[in-house]
DNA sequence: TTCTCAAAGATAACGATGTTACGAAACGTC
DNA sequence: GACGTTTCGTAACATCGTTATCTTTGAGAA
């Protein structure tokens, strides 16, 4: 007897894929519910039935984000050295963040106002944290749980985290050959430093 | 002939104050020039004459962050120690990211869509460059000019900036005892790597 | 003292945004 | 072909950034 529904899963997929378009085309800025709403071929009132309010779509963005990204360091199949293997996994987050630069910021800045992820957000990023996990432990040769396992990998994601955040902001080098060795430089600094640390206790 | 000026350099200090008060207080939603202007008993086209737009407004935040957190780390004066004078520094950085973390959120996350900071506007760090070169040519024992001493400048504010980043998002660590002592083991990690490169050379 | 007027301030309006109440449209059923 | 229910899009509201407009002010002229 009704008419028939189009504010489904599709639908809120496909707004999804045209808020990430909008954000990387023009910045947080172009994302507005009308604007992504127009791009959908729907209406404002859709936006808000199916993500709550504007929070609630940027909380996707955020979530797509790590997903894509989680995608990306899967796919960056271990080769068996495990220093090479932590190295390719933070180079792959470097073109990701490079790629996608706007979304990237979604996940790790926070260009809405809108939307502070929150602890429980975080978890989108439990597979990343697995992945990281894995290789760092084969790094140091030491167990998931242990706590120097867990420790290290903060380290190394941290360091990760503010070098892409330097960079992004145009402050890490003038010269890609500047960037990409300071780059290299912190990570070896810091691999090294790691393996030492565990290797003379 | 006029009536007297009350749009003055010391109204728009007083606009600046007011706008970093609202932003601790209530976040970078609670500063609009309405509300700004209210604070500080004026109107918004006195925000817009001192300021330009909401851009410049916040762009006086981002530099007002810088100036500050220079002074406080100017402040902590050196002990003759040089590990300890960089970690010292970096400790300071962290206290008044804690402190003020909407502003230090201007500084090195975005929260307003309004600014971006961009390669010029970074010269309002150009003091604490300054002093963060100077500790860790101490530390290196090399020369503040050096591309090494460089290199190992910004891996140190890489790490202290993503260190930061996660503690600020919550998930560097669940209590207190764990954070500090993945930061701890980071610098650690970092410095005694960096002193060590330098040394093997 | 009162009037004038130029400088300076505040008000109010405009377009755009997030958000939602409301009316319009579409389908199976009688 | 009309009805009713479900669903959808439109339009309205409050607020925001922004600026044109109008009001206020106070020293000097009459």
């Amino acid at each position: 007897m009704p008419r028939p529904r189009t504010r489904t899963g599709a639908l809120k997929d496909r707004l999804l894929s045209e808020s990430i378009s909008l954000l990387e085309s023009g910045g947080a800025v172009a994302v507005t519910a009308r604007r992504v709403a127009s791009e959908a071929g729907t209406s404002t009132a859709a936006v808000y039935e199916l993500f709550g309010d504007k929070a609630g779509l940027v909380r996707s963005i955020f979530y797509e984000g790590f997903e894509r990204l989680a995608a990306e360091l899967v796919a960056e199949a271990p080769c068996g050295d495990p220093y090479r293997d932590v190295v390719a996994m933070f180079d792959a987050t470097r073109r990701f963040a490079l790629r996608f630069p706007m979304l990237f910021e979604v996940m790790f800045a926070r260009p809405f106002i809108e939307f502070e992820p929150g602890p429980k957000d975080f978890d989108a990023a439990a597979q990343i944290y697995t992945e990281v996990i894995r290789r760092v432990a084969a790094l140091l040769d030491t167990g998931e749980t242990d706590e120097v396992t867990v420790d290290a990998a903060h380290a190394l994601v941290a360091l990760d985290r503010g070098l892409l955040g330097s960079e992004l902001s145009g402050v890490l080098g003038r010269s890609a050959a500047s960037i990409e060795r300071r780059r290299a430089t912190a990570f070896e600094t810091m691999i090294v430093g790691l393996r030492a640390k565990v290797v003379g206790s």
